[in-house]
DNA sequence: GCGACCGTTCGGTCCGCACCGAAGGGTGCC
DNA sequence: GGCACCCTTCGGTGCGGACCGAACGGTCGC
């Protein structure tokens, strides 16, 4: 995908025919400060937040996150949306947050000591189910790539790509999944940087992620990216995908 | 982030437990100076380059040359090799190389454009077909990673992943691909920056790579990352996978 | 209207770090 | 042994950029 052609490069400084090598160290060096880096690790929960919020989270004046948020949108990372005199931000689209991941899901420590799984023992709900941008992760995700590899509509052994009986199922839910419909892969996965462990993403798991938060299978908790499955999510889950309760938890 | 408890800094550059933006940006800001960028670039053909051709590249003195190449190795970006006198360098591993990868083709503009495809008409021979760190990429990474499609080994519209067929196709050239056999995906994509096509990658693409040069089905042109499809080759691409050499040149 | 709040702009400060040249150690060649 | 070569270490310099506080303009609520 890449910024939508230079004219994001061009207004962050940076002209359209610089040397590969330039152009790659400009932009990593959008990633290369701890504030903007705190940013966009709060963003990859896919929703949007106010300039304020995010300088309280990085611990920094307001006026130097307004500067970084500048930057991060001037690059064309981020996209910004003004409502009265709040200032909402969010990651410009998918590809954006998969750069993201992929930098963190390299940089970052693996995580799967059992004990110290997001830190602060506060967030177990954030273990079970959450948001990854626009898809399920957390035992959620998990449990429904599982699930679907095992009755044969996911094959991920030998890569990752839905089965024509996978294209079925999605048929089945109302979602129709037409090749080359974007340049946004329709089926990807996902290796988050808390599980270490791959999960459905792409058009795909987007999808089926606003299907299940529009058919209440699942409902967000408070203002943080962890979703809950409710009653009615524990029921189709199993239907669809013979997902028990227990696995849930 | 200013003074950034001066004390958490090592040689290796950063204590395992820093907070996880703190973490990114100094992951981040490997990438982030145009002299390691080059570097990086470079050393994307998998090969090993010594400092003093490096330093060169990219138009730096040795002395600093060598101070990047020791903070690269130090964060596990490089692996070197010491022969007498000269220190040979190359990228650590294929995640490595898919993470520069990554960020390049979110960085770097998509050079769909023919007349632009690689700036110097010189290496033309690049396009045709070359390695991407260890598998094949230009046309001839398309071409074979296309044929497979067409011939049912390889799912490409829903994801990217070898059929049943497609494993036994590789069995029957001697290859035999083990699901979990590391942690690197035994399948997975290659999106180039050059040619902005997915192409195979993973162990596959990697196994494929060195058995077609192992056999001379292609050859390496001088020093260059190019490759070249031999007679030899031309006959076996044929036979596998029914590629008719007009679509190499 | 006035005050509370959100965001931006502008000086000014300060630290990190990329760079070089010179000097020094190790290796290989003649 | 002597010399050329590759690389490293060490001071010193200069620039980019991250940060803050203060001042200002917009927006909302009362």
């Amino acid at each position: 995908m890449s910024p939508s052609s230079g004219s994001a490069a061009v207004s962050s400084g940076i002209v359209a025919h610089a040397p590969p090598g330039l152009r790659l160290a400009h932009f990593a060096s959008l990633l290369a400060d701890e504030t903007r880096a705190v940013f966009l690790l709060s963003l990859l929960d896919g929703r949007a937040w106010t300039a304020s919020e995010l300088a309280r989270q990085a611990g920094v004046a307001a006026s130097t996150a307004s500067e970084h948020l500048s930057r991060l949108t001037a690059a064309g990372l981020l996209a910004e949306e003004r409502q009265g005199r709040h200032r909402y931000v969010r990651l410009a689209d998918a590809a954006a947050a998969r750069l993201v991941e992929s930098v963190a899901a390299y940089a970052l420590p693996g995580r799967d000591n059992p004990h110290t799984l997001r830190a602060a023992g506060a967030s177990s709900a954030m273990a079970r189910g959450r948001t990854c941008y626009d898809h399920f992760a957390g035992r959620l995700g998990i449990a429904v790539t599982d699930a679907m590899e095992r009755r044969g509509l996911l094959l991920m052994g030998s890569g990752f790509a839905l089965t024509e009986e996978g294209l079925d199922w999605f048929g089945g839910l109302g979602i129709h999944l037409l090749p080359a419909k974007s340049r946004r892969p329709m089926v990807s996965s996902c290796l988050d940087w808390t599980e270490r462990k791959r999960h459905l993403a792409g058009i795909a798991g987007a999808e089926l992620c606003w299907l299940a938060l529009e058919k209440q299978w699942c409902v967000r908790i408070g203002s943080e990216r962890a979703v809950k499955v409710t009653a009615a999510g524990e029921r189709a889950l199993y239907a669809l995908l013979g997902i028990e309760a227990d696995e849930l938890r």
